[in-house]
DNA sequence: CGGCAAGTTGAACCGCCTCAATGACGGTGG
DNA sequence: CCACCGTCATTGAGGCGGTTCAACTTGCCG
């Protein structure tokens, strides 16, 4: 019942046309919609929870520890992103998901996703869907980091990101609002927060985008396209549907 | 019914035990088993096809595309595996899949598919499960990538390999058959060929562990783990069922 | 005002890449 | 049977991108 589910119905319907009743059977999937501060862990890597949640306000992401305390950001998550399926699938969970703003979540419990599958297939498919999506993110993110330079790869995460959340009607092609530290975005990139510093400013001066005081902001989205040789087959044919004219 | 479905049945039960209605179910999701030469296309990246394979023999790669030509292998696919998922329930893929050796697959639909889920609800969560460990490969991989040195990434990656084929028998301690390229492992790990190869030695002289003529064997397995700061939580874990008392 | 986290800049080092050449092997055709 | 070829593996020398270490600044909060 609370419109913070918006995102998130928003998004699957990007993926598989939803009808009333799915709406309805998807509010019955949730419990306990609740606020989480700042930096906390909604998972814990190693720790066997079956925790999974949709991420409904604020920022997440999900990282891995190494031994030597080097950190590998794997994914960030914006509102509508559907957080820990494969906790809840697996005995143990292998990464880490914590807050990067205030974020406002649902708890899903695999009974509820079970209970979802068997009642509406349909639905289930979005979800599975969603998820598909995800991983592919995940792909993506990785070619950035084995076989793109560090300028190509930074201009390629600002523009998914700036994707992804225009998926959920958080960004315009002017820019958008992005709570991540240097640092943060340096884990997930594979740089040292020094050199992304350095690259940010090598996409600033060409005056290509701006990424300060917690916005991202684009002033030649095409030629930061070109930079990140971006091709977003995996991002850019969805969000195309109706919900996304603007 | 023919028993080159060992490895997959092998690998789901790792998962999830699987009773014999199960085993019967999993043969009618299943079509046209067939053999495929080396290097050829299973899915083409950027073509919509909407087919799935289950991998009985041989190997086979995932890989991405650039524009500028370059190639990033996102996994590698050993006997067991499930191919092409994400293919079935997207409507574009955006990697491609070839084989590395002669293969023999067998065809999944996306009606097969579905039938199982309905029929077979355990079942259908054994293969999400199995892809959802693929995916946590992946994303080990981005770790492997994004922060870890070439030598520890590449012992890693060795590592990984024998536990994927150990769970469904293709590996021993000793070390196990791989035919793969420097070349196309060099793509894996996001090196040159070149510099694979001389961190290859710096495996082989120390006594860690030799790839040569289609082979890998490991001289101190222990050793190895060491230097790839191995933490296989996301694999190591099972394979320790009674199908591997070995 | 003091303290901490994050951002910014500089200088020196090194891991990995690039370019280049050679060796080893199997296949193919003369 | 050997000359020719393509692919893969191996080794060398030199250069660049990104790291490391070390300041210093800026902004925020107590």
């Amino acid at each position: 019942m609370p419109h913070v589910h918006d995102c998130f119905i928003r998004k699957l319907s990007a993926f598989h046309p939803l009808i009333g009743q799915d709406i309805a059977r998807l509010r019955t999937m949730v419990s306990s919609t609740r606020a989480i501060p700042a930096h906390q862990e909604l998972i814990h890597q190693a720790r066997p929870g079956g925790r999974a949640f949709v991420l409904h306000k604020g920022w997440a992401c999900s990282y891995k520890l190494l031994r030597d305390g080097e950190r590998q950001v794997v994914d960030f998550h914006v509102p509508g992103d559907f957080l820990g399926l494969r906790d809840l699938l697996l005995p143990v969970c292998d990464r880490s998901i914590v807050t990067v703003t205030e974020a406002i979540v649902s708890e899903v419990s695999l009974q509820g996703l079970a209970r979802t599958f068997q009642q509406a297939p349909r639905l289930a498919l979005a979800v599975l869907r969603t998820a598909c999506i995800e991983e592919a993110a995940v792909a993506e993110h990785l070619v950035d980091v084995g076989r793109r330079s560090a300028r190509a790869r930074t201009a390629h995460m600002l523009i998914e990101l700036y994707l992804r959340l225009r998926l959920v009607g958080l960004a315009s092609p002017a820019g958008y609002a992005c709570p991540l530290s240097q640092g943060l975005l340096a884990d997930a990139l594979g740089l040292t927060s020094i050199h992304l510093n350095r690259v940010l400013r090598r996409l600033r001066e060409p005056g290509l985008a701006t990424f300060r005081n917690g916005f991202v902001s684009f002033q030649d989205l095409h030629g930061l396209k070109e930079v990140a040789a971006f091709d977003g087959s995996y991002l850019e044919q969805i969000g195309t549907g109706p919900l996304l004219a603007a």
